[in-house]
This record gives C-alpha cells, sequence and structure tokens, in this order.
RNA sequence: GGCCUGGUAGUUCAGUUGGUUAGAAUGCUAGCCUGUCACGCUAGAGGUCGACUGUUCGAGCCCGUUCCAGGUCGCCA
C-alpha cells in the first residue's frame, strides 16, 4: 500500500494518528537542522516536517528535489504556527521514513506550480505537456471538463438520449472540410475517411428507430485552427431525435446548455426561452452570425438618410451607423485609433465619425457633411447629447461585416461588455443556399437540412430566397452548437441537390446509404451538435482552447510530446499500398 | 497560403543612437540558519542573443533570406 491518505484530507480531527501519504515535492524549505517539505497530489498539500536528526530521512533528501514523488510515513502532529491558507494548514506530518518513488531531474524545462508557471513558451508547455498539466489551473480545468461530461450524460440520459457509438474508420465525405484519410490494407487504393462528424450514422439510427441518441462523438476535419478552434479533431455533443421539429431542439438545448451552465459556473446564465435571432436580422443588428449579446452595441441602416449627401465617400453606398451612448467623451486619439482599426483590420477604407455635444450641436469627424435633416433623422435612430455616432461606408454586404467588427471592436476598446454572465441565444432561418465565389449556387451550410415550404418552396422560390430549419446555438459570441431539421424526404432530397447543382446518380454515389435508407420509412428528424471544447472553454473562462484539451495539437496540427504525425517505415506503407511521392 | 506579433541564461524578461566583459528575477549548485509555508542571508555555475547572410572599424540592435511559435484572414457541409 503507497497511501492511507490522500494529500488533501488530514485535519486537527487527525492529530495523533500515524499515516502514510505519496505525493510530488511542491517545495523544500531548509532552515538548516529543521526541513519542511510541501506534498503534493490531486486532492491538496500537506507539509511534511523533518524536525529530528535522522541520518536514514537525511540520506533520502540527498536525491529528492522538486517535483520528485516520494512516500513519507510519520505522525500526524498540531502546528505550531498555523496555516490557515489551506485546508491541512493546521497540522503537518512530522516525518518517520521517506522513500523516493520517482526520482526527478534537478533541472526541470520549466517551473511547475510556482507563480512562473503558465508563463513558459507554449511549443515548450505543450512538449512537456506531462508537466504542464500538474500546473493547478490546466489541472482543475481538465478535471472540470470530466464533470462536465458527467453532467451532459446524466442531462442526456434523464431526457430519454441514448449513447450510441458510431464507426471512426468510416467515409470520405464529399462537403465540407478536408478528411483525414486512412488507408486501407485490404483494399489497394481505397480509403477510410475519420468522420468530420457522425452526421450520415445518426440519420441512420433515425431510420432505425432509435428515438433518440446521443455521443460524446470525436470529429476530425484537416482544417487549420483558431484560438477556439482546436487543430485535427475536437469532440461534439451530438445529438438527433425522432419525431422532432425545430423547437423540440432548441428547447432541448435550452434544457442541456441552462443545466450544465448553472451546475458549473456562478456566473448568470440567460433564462429559457434564449432569443431566436433570424440570421439576415443577426448580420443586419450584428454584422456577424454569431453576436456577443453582452455587447449592448447595435448596428443601424442609415443609407435612406445620406441619399443626397455632399459626402463623396457615402455617395451610391450602403451607411451603417453605430450609436455610442456617452461615446462623445472619447479624445481625438480614440477615433484616429478606431479608423486605423477598420482600416488594417476590418479592410475598410475608413470610418467616418461625430459626435453629439450637449447642445446637440454636431462636431468633429464629418460634421460639415451632416445637414440638419440628416441630424434629425439620425436623432431618430435614437443619437442623443453627448454620444458618438460611427459611419461605415460600402456595398451592402461589405458594410455589414466591417461595421460587425467595428461593432465587437468598440464593445472591447469602452469596456462595453457585461461582465459574469453567459447570454445565450439561437441563431435561426438560415439561408438554404448562397452564391459561391464562382457564382454558382451552393449549399449555404447543411446539405442534409429540411427547406422551409418543402418542395413547393423548392420549385418556386428564387433558391438564394429560401430558408432552412437551420440554426445555431450561440453563447457570447461563440458559436457553441449547430443543428437542422433534416430532409428525410428522397424526393425533395434529389431536387434540393438539383439546384445546388448535382444530378440523382451524384445524391446516390456521395449519400448512398442515406439516399437508400430514407426509401424504406424514415421518421422526421433534428438534432445539433453542441461543441464539447467550446463549452468547458466558456464555462473556465479560458481565451485559449488548448487549455481545455489534455493533449493538444499546436498550430500545424502537430503533437509536440509524442512527435505525431512522423514518418514510417517502407513495409508499412507497402502494406497499405501507399508510396511517398516526393520525398525531401 | 496572405498579413501581424514574437524568438536574448533551465524559465520569464530588460537591453538606450550600433560601441568595453550581454543584465535582472526566478530556478539550479554550495555554505549558514529550529517554525517556515513564494522562508531568509551569502557565494557560485549557467549565453552559438532562433539560423544563415550582408552593411560596418565594430551588430543582440540595421538590411536580406530562412526556421519556429502564437494571433488573424483564407478555410472550417
Amino acid at each position: 500500500m503507497y497511501r492511507d491518505h490522500n494529500c488533501g484530507e488530514l485535519t486537527i480531527k487527525n492529530v495523533g494518528e500515524n499515516v502514510t501519504l505519496a505525493g510530488w515535492v511542491q517545495r523544500i524549505r531548509n532552515l538548516g537542522s529543521m526541513k519542511f517539505i510541501d506534498l503534493r497530489d490531486e486532492f491538496g498539500i500537506t507539509q511534511i516536517v523533518i524536525s529530528s536528526e535522522n541520518t536514514e530521512i537525511e540520506n533520502v533528501l540527498k536525491e529528492v528535489v522538486t517535483e520528485s514523488v516520494i512516500q513519507v510515513v510519520g505522525k500526524v502532529v498540531e502546528r505550531s504556527n498555523k496555516n490557515n491558507k489551506i485546508p491541512t494548514g493546521e497540522i503537518e506530518i512530522d516525518a518517520e521514513k521517506i522513500t523516493v518513488l520517482g526520482k526527478c531531474k534537478n533541472i526541470l524545462p520549466f517551473e511547475v506550480n510556482s507563480d512562473k508557471a503558465g508563463d513558459a513558451r507554449e511549443d515548450l508547455r505543450l512538449e512537456y505537456r506531462f508537466l504542464d498539466l500538474r500546473n493547478d489551473k490546466l489541472h482543475q480545468t481538465i478535471l472540470l471538463r470530466s464533470d462536465v461530461i458527467k453532467t451532459l450524460r446524466d442531462k442526456m440520459y434523464e431526457l430519454g438520449f441514448k449513447e450510441i457509438q458510431t464507426p471512426i474508420l468510416a467515409n470520405s465525405s464529399p462537403e465540407g472540410a478536408r478528411d483525414y484519410l486512412v488507408p486501407s490494407r485490404l483494399h489497394p487504393g481505397e480509403f477510410y475517411a475519420l468522420p468530420q462528424a457522425p452526421q450520415q450514422f445518426k440519420q441512420l439510427l433515425m431510420v432505425s428507430g432509435f428515438n433518440k441518441y446521443y455521443q460524446i462523438a470525436p470529429c476530425f476535419r484537416d482544417e487549420d485552427p483558431r484560438a477556439d478552434r482546436a487543430p485535427g479533431e475536437f469532440y461534439q455533443l451530438d445529438f438527433e431525435m425522432s419525431f422532432a421539429e425545430q423547437e423540440d431542439v432548441l428547447s432541448t438545448m435550452e434544457d442541456i446548455f441552462t443545466t450544465v451552465f448553472k451546475k458549473h459556473t456562478n456566473w448568470d446564465v440567460t433564462k429559457p426561452p434564449f432569443v431566436r435571432i433570424p440570421y439576415r436580422e443577426a448580420m443586419e443588428k450584428y454584422g456577424i452570425d454569431k453576436p456577443d449579446l453582452r455587447n449592448p452595441l447595435i448596428i443601424q441602416d442609415a443609407t435612406e438618410l445620406f441619399k443626397n449627401t455632399e459626402f463623396n465617400a457615402f455617395k451610391g453606398k450602403t451607411i451603417k451607423i453605430i450609436i455610442v451612448p456617452n461615446g462623445g467623451a472619447q479624445g481625438r486619439k480614440f477615433f484616429d485609433n478606431m479608423n486605423e482599426f477598420a482600416i488594417e483590420e476590418a479592410k475598410a477604407k475608413g470610418l467616418a465619425w461625430v459626435k453629439i455635444d450637449e447642445n446637440n450641436n454636431v462636431n468633429g469627424g464629418i460634421a460639415k457633411f451632416i445637414t440638419p435633416d440628416i441630424l434629425e433623422g439620425l436623432k431618430k435612430l435614437g443619437a442623443k447629447q453627448n454620444d458618438s455616432i460611427f459611419f461605415i461606408a460600402d456595398e451592402f454586404k461589405t458594410a455589414q461585416k466591417i461595421a460587425g467588427l467595428v461593432r465587437i471592436e468598440l464593445g472591447n476598446r469602452l469596456d462595453l461588455i457585461e461582465k459574469n454572465v453567459y447570454k445565450f441565444c439561437f441563431i435561426v432561418d438560415f439561408p438554404m443556399y448562397e452564391l459561391s465565389d464562382e457564382g454558382k449556387i451552393d449549399f449555404n451550410h447543411n446539405p442534409f437540412s429540411m427547406p422551409q415550404g418543402g418542395l413547393e418552396a423548392l420549385n418556386n422560390q428564387d433558391p438564394l430566397e429560401i430558408l432552412a430549419y437551420q440554426y445555431d446555438a450561440v453563447c457570447n459570441g461563440y458559436e457553441v452548437a449547430s443543428g437542422a431539421v433534416r430532409n428525410h424526404n428522397p424526393e425533395l432530397m434529389v431536387k434540393a441537390f438539383e439546384i445546388a447543382g448535382y444530378t440523382e446518380d451524384d445524391v446516390k454515389t456521395k449519400f448512398g446509404a442515406l439516399y437508400n435508407a430514407f426509401q424504406y420509412g424514415t421518421p422526421p428528424h433534428a438534432g445539433a451538435a453542441p461543441g464539447l471544447d467550446r463549452m468547458v472553454m466558456l464555462i473556465a473562462d479560458s481565451k485559449n482552447i488548448r487549455e481545455v484539451i489534455a493533449f493538444p495539437k499546436n498550430k500545424k496540427a502537430r503533437d509536440a510530446m509524442m512527435g505525431a504525425p512522423s514518418k514510417v517505415t517502407k513495409q508499412q506503407l507497402d502494406d497499405v499500398h501507399i508510396q511517398i511521392k516526393d520525398e525531401k
């Protein structure tokens, strides 16, 4: 037996007991003939004291350095000087015997569990991830992730969902992100693909009559990362419900999100029902499809006000404005900096602005172009004395996008973001189709989504006007889930793909299993997939997704600790019929 | 792939206009210390300034190339 207690549980009640503890040496304080050791494990820290002359212990301590693993046998004694900062601070262990269980090199690649921890270069910390994971903050985040997963599983079970595993060695899917391919040994020249999501499998489960399915599902996409997007692989709480409509899925998500966020945080959480914002409205008011509702600023359209303007930069453009309440207090420097941001980061041609002073007069920036009529219009849009107003003039879509970025930046720079709160909303009514860069009609999001209006709409409406039963959940500016009511009608499916330029044969080849299955009695079904990593990231209030993943890959999708990806032997390549094209 | 930022003791960083032997903190090693808890004090070791190249009497600093890392855009049904 290595230990009979952990390092976080002994208190004044245990005084007099003989105990055995084991853990990591967090710090040694050598006061000469007296020494203290902070012994750490996942549960806490217990102080070890070596006070009496003990040559055996002295000899053992010669090879004990910080982060070594030791076992301590001794007696629990009351401290003469107590430490009220830790739960075990009233006692210490008077060591009788110390054994080294795991030696540690005396020079660590970076300092572990000190105030300096977490400051070391990230690539170094990723290379020594096993050490970095000893740091309390990171360690607790990984434990939090475990607890969040338990809460999710309990909730899903309570709601009647059954967890079913779907294949990891799956099929390449032609739409969407780049696949990770796995060469087949038994079938030369053929490949599996790691699933980008269990999309088709979960729909097939609905065809099979499983009422509600869920899975903590690994998803693989070979795309470049972002701060909130892990490279290569990530996890989703993937779920699907039969005989379900959009509202059934949205209310299920409301239940899941409020349960898990309330259980694991102290912040306020939006009370259901979450506001449903149509995609087009989101683009108009926020200039983005994942608005951070903690930011009180909104974008308004002022194109009409400026239709007769003398200001050349505004002529014939869409004009978006953002009114900043009490923004008139900012100095010239602030406006110049915002202009610089708009040009460099948002690729705007410029960012015009004015202030309204306490006498309701306009000044600064483009004040000379603000006629009394325009000012009257701006006031109708909510502009008041002491406000500032920003103007974005560009083509319609670009103006929306730039205004969206300016809105976010103003919120950050002026510290307008509400604190300690999770604000959820749903973005609904995504367009079914969009124009690709080549001007061709393509699926906007998910080709499996049900078009609103059904076959009727597909036959008669302008494709770009057709909306889909496709929705996202958004929290504090992060897309935390995406889902849809699925198109379960094969006839409708063929028509939907036809509009995007695919033939019935294309559908049969690319989505054969699904298309075939739908011929045999398919229940209407809908679902969604909240991103687990992002949920934990929000709950842990972390800015970087690598902090919520135990062994994350770096920006180049490389595992710095394990050295993956790596070269393999010629034999391995021969087995799977692969020849490297161009070995450098 | 584009753009931005960074790379200097084991680690985190400073380094002025280009000018002697590149500094601090922390960690490490040694010594002293019986109540510390980020213990304290003293001393010591520790550097290819990411790499290459150029300009210069002289480069951590300036030019060019390149590598690595992060952020961002493209990308992400």
